[in-house]
DNA sequence: AGCCAGGTGACCG
DNA sequence: CGGTCACATGGC
């Protein structure tokens, strides 16, 4: 199915660095085509134009599940705007920069697992080993609509539960195999439940996710952003330390974007890699 | 060949 | 509280 959306652009969003099961697929064109694995299911999506995208799913599982997933019901364009027109120059230039990135809604336990595998790991490295736990792990299915494309769901928290520590290593997650173990353990008996950290107060969530062995401030802020869509959350990385120091001299008054404080830093994040060359 | 990567926990004063 | 250090391992 089609669709029309002037702040929606696949490319950016999958190089954005807040999913990693996002990849561009070969096209007979050379129209942007990324594929995605999440919930269980496969989209591939295309982008035709600047505002037009043609999603491989049905109308009904679109409104199942997809146009929660890419936050469509909320308006970037407004914020966009609103940035570009404001008297910050950095972030003028970085909406306008990356005015095609939304905020996904990604699954709680796979944002959890995800950026506590990302601690002191590049993108393609993070990519890499989340895709071998999820071939290793996940379970394999088939997109028929997608021409038989092979691809393998997110494990759940009770098989990581009783994944062998050696095992986790072999797939290059190094020292935070304990931590994956310990957490997915931890949701599998029930006495942790990321979802209901959705329905209280992103400091609240903070807090919480913060106990988890493995989950500091940062990747705290990342799973409350990406998991629980607490767009307060505004994960502070290497990335975002040289904006705050280089561009602000430690002077940004994050106050000034409270309440969709995370929409704000994945726009610098983004603008900040490009300035630098790295993507 | 080293330094860096969407950091965290432990330990120190 | 703020500073330092080890951690495991691929990317570039």
């Amino acid at each position: 199915m089609i669709i029309q959306n002037s702040n929606f652009n696949i490319m950016q969003i999958a190089e954005s660095g807040q999913c990693f099961r996002m990849n561009r697929v070969q096209d007979s064109d050379e129209r942007m085509k990324y594929g995605v694995v999440a919930y269980g299911e496969y989209l591939e999506i295309t982008q035709l134009s600047d505002d037009q995208l043609e999603l491989s799913c049905s109308e009904e599982e679109y409104h199942r599940l997809w146009e929660d997933y890419f936050d469509l019901t909320y308006d970037y364009g407004k914020l966009v705007k609103n940035l570009i027109e404001g008297e910050d120059l950095f972030l003028s230039e970085a909406a306008e920069f990356g005015k095609g990135i939304r905020i996904l809604k990604q699954e709680p336990y796979e944002a959890a697992i995800s950026f506590i595998i990302s601690q002191n790991k590049n993108i393609p490295a993070i990519k890499s080993c989340i895709e071998a736990i999820c071939t290793r792990y996940g379970e394999r299915k088939v997109c028929e609509k997608c021409g038989g494309k092979e691809y393998f769901t997110f494990p759940a928290p009770k098989v990581l539960a009783e994944a062998i520590k050696e095992d986790l290593r072999a797939l290059k997650t190094g020292y935070r195999d304990t931590y994956i173990i310990s957490i997915s353990k931890a949701i599998a008996e029930g006495s942790l439940n990321l979802d209901e950290l959705k329905h209280i107060s992103f400091e609240e969530a903070v807090r919480t996710l913060k106990k988890i062995r493995g989950v500091g401030d940062k990747v705290a802020n990342c799973i409350a952003l990406y998991g629980l869509h607490h767009i307060s959350g505004f994960p502070v990385d290497v990335w975002i330390l040289r904006v705050l120091d280089e561009i602000y001299q430690n002077q940004f008054e994050l106050e000034k974007y409270a309440g969709y404080a995370g929409i704000v830093q994945q726009y610098m994040f983004y603008y900040m890699r490009h300035k630098k060359g790295v993507a």
